[in-house]
DNA sequence: GAATCAAATGTAAGCGCTTACAGTACGGGT
DNA sequence: ACCCGTACTGTAAGCGCTTACATTTGATTC
């Protein structure tokens, strides 16, 4: 049908340039070691030709990609989007690109996806969060393909990770809310199995109320995918249920944002009826009405210097320092104190 | 230093099982073409030296990929990162692998993506919008790549794409906008150069304006990056202008939420005082306070069409069929009739 | 048990590139 | 005029895989 102008080759510049394949290899990969006649001679020949070099065949013989691979559980969150797009601002100034896929939280679909962007020669590796099976830790040690985890601190983990402890995080945050003299405390979580970071908010929680004589037990607790209309849903079964709590503190801030528009659909006054709190400090939370008190992450930050040491690892720089970085409160309007 | 175990190869899972190169090739690409006994003897080997294909090389010797690539302006933006969500999920359920990269909005790196793409095999791939240099058309052309343009529909053009009528949308809203009685109409707009989408809303508003009779030249127009800050400020510049709008119109939500912050924060009701509408029907539309009027954007819908015509094409089941997808106006609370 | 033929497997030629090594040209010292 | 060293350039061997084609195997038939 079409016409089979075959993709133009090594082999044809080197056929129009008069010269050997060889050297227009290294007109294009080391100039300064070709004479600039010749260089020049070639170069017109891969512009007439339109030549762009096969990179599979280049990995194939070189052994060196510049390209990094990331993996998300979702591009629909913002919080990811943010410090990926940082991360990708940073790798591309280093000259190495970056290849992002997302796994919609599905753990298989995460192995997957480390073998593809593996087997097309990524150099190195992000993931989010710590928690994965065993197997795919040792497929990527056995392959010695450098891996960074990120959106994650776990004291004394064994993998480099870069990120904050979630868990002390909102520990932080429910001391506060404690301290502000709320007792009756419901929480909206996300899906903690096979999910880290969801399972160190719960915990964090747990741990304020254990320190301040409470009883976790007597704290209601829904599970949910995130997601705005998860989080609104979750609010209102928890109302349904006995005593109103005082605050609902969420998993993260897309959840408190359903929250709040359902109390709002509710005709529940926040934070005069009831305060909610959220987590992430993504752009939502000063947009909110009332604007939601959180934790701050740096996730652009983040992002920077997870560039940065992912990539001293892939130049065997480094052989992954975990770096830890703080989160903090953000006291808005959302969260009232209790007389 | 650490032991130089190489990574296994075909070759060694064939010595290992005691058969052919070609015949574990067969195995893990056409199973049925090798007997089963055979069979779990490679698939042993194979599981116990932990192999895993290269792809450049197969890559090169077979000359599929299965492999789509999407370049999109940034990953910040929800618009994209939902479209893309569902895009990424019908591909897969396909067999194919999607990888992503952004551009932040710069045409000489969406060239450099395109090609690192295309280098890496990439079998079709996903632009958003058609504004851009004609070479790059040219390149992908001889490279024959098959090209699908997502989140624009211009009637008429060459390139195959899917998507709506930016500017036909933004004209129905506006055009309600007016009979809703409004007069002194301001815009927000998006950065115009290299952008059709933000060109053909920011038309969009003229064409209804010349329809009602009333004169374009006389809208203040604000041009600012996408992003809530910038809204913020564009609405404060603009009310610092003469007479101050009874709308402003922005070119996407996100503007508009930003818009609505600066309102409340200088103290001035919306949409009492004035009305503001945006563009997307993003999930932020519905959180605000009040609920933003805005044109609706089937995302996800397009996100999956993209995904199964595109597939089509790269296996040459269809040229590239243009698809127009309906856009909608959502009439919530932020836009008020004027007596 | 020989002949036949389909199914299973093996052989080996690339795919497009990099790079160690070999070859060539040329200027300068003797 | 000869020898050397230096600076370029060419030759050719892979890199790990697929696949056309050749060969072997083994079931089936007479």
């Amino acid at each position: 049908m079409s016409s089979v102008r075959t993709v133009p080759t090594l082999d044809d510049v080197a056929r129009k340039a008069g010269v050997s394949t060889a050297t227009v290899s290294r007109c294009l990969n080391s100039p300064e070691r070709v004479v600039e006649r010749t260089r020049t001679k070639v170069m017109r020949a891969v512009e007439d030709l339109g030549y762009t070099p096969n990179f599979g065949a280049k990995v194939m013989a070189a052994k060196r990609t510049f390209t990094i691979g990331a993996i998300i559980p979702t591009m629909e969150n913002a919080i990811f989007a943010r410090g990926l797009q940082a991360f990708q601002e940073e790798l591309h100034a280093r000259g190495y690109t970056l290849l992002v896929s997302s796994t919609s939280y599905r753990p298989e679909i995460e192995a997957e996806q480390v073998r593809a962007l593996v087997a097309r020669g990524a150099d190195g590796l992000l993931l989010i969060g710590y928690a994965r099976h065993p197997d795919l830790y040792r497929y990527l040690r056995q392959r010695e393909i450098p891996t960074l985890l990120a959106w994650a601190f776990l004291p004394g983990a064994d993998q480099p990770c870069i990120g904050f402890d979630n868990r002390r995080s909102m520990q932080a945050l429910a001391n506060k809310v404690i301290a502000m003299g709320h007792r009756d405390i419901a929480m909206i979580s996300g899906i903690v199995e096979g999910n880290d970071r969801a399972e160190g908010r719960r915990q964090g929680i747990i741990d304020a109320l254990l320190e301040n004589g409470m009883d976790p037990a007597a704290m209601p607790i829904i599970e949910t995918p995130y997601d705005i209309d998860n989080g609104a849903e979750a609010f209102e079964q928890l109302l349904r249920g006995g005593t109103r709590p005082t605050v609902v503190m969420c998993g993260n801030d897309v959840l408190a944002a359903g929250a709040m528009r359902r109390a709002r659909e509710l005709g529940i006054s926040v934070p005069d009826d009831i305060s909610i709190t959220g987590f992430d400090d993504i752009e939502l939370a000063r947009i909110l009405t009332p604007s939601l008190t959180t934790v701050h992450v740096p996730h652009r930050e983040m992002g920077r210097r997870a560039a940065a040491e992912l990539v001293r690892m892939v130049e065997h720089e480094s052989k992954g320092q975990p770096e830890q970085l703080d989160s903090s409160i953000m006291l808005r309007d959302s969260l009232k104190r209790i007389p």
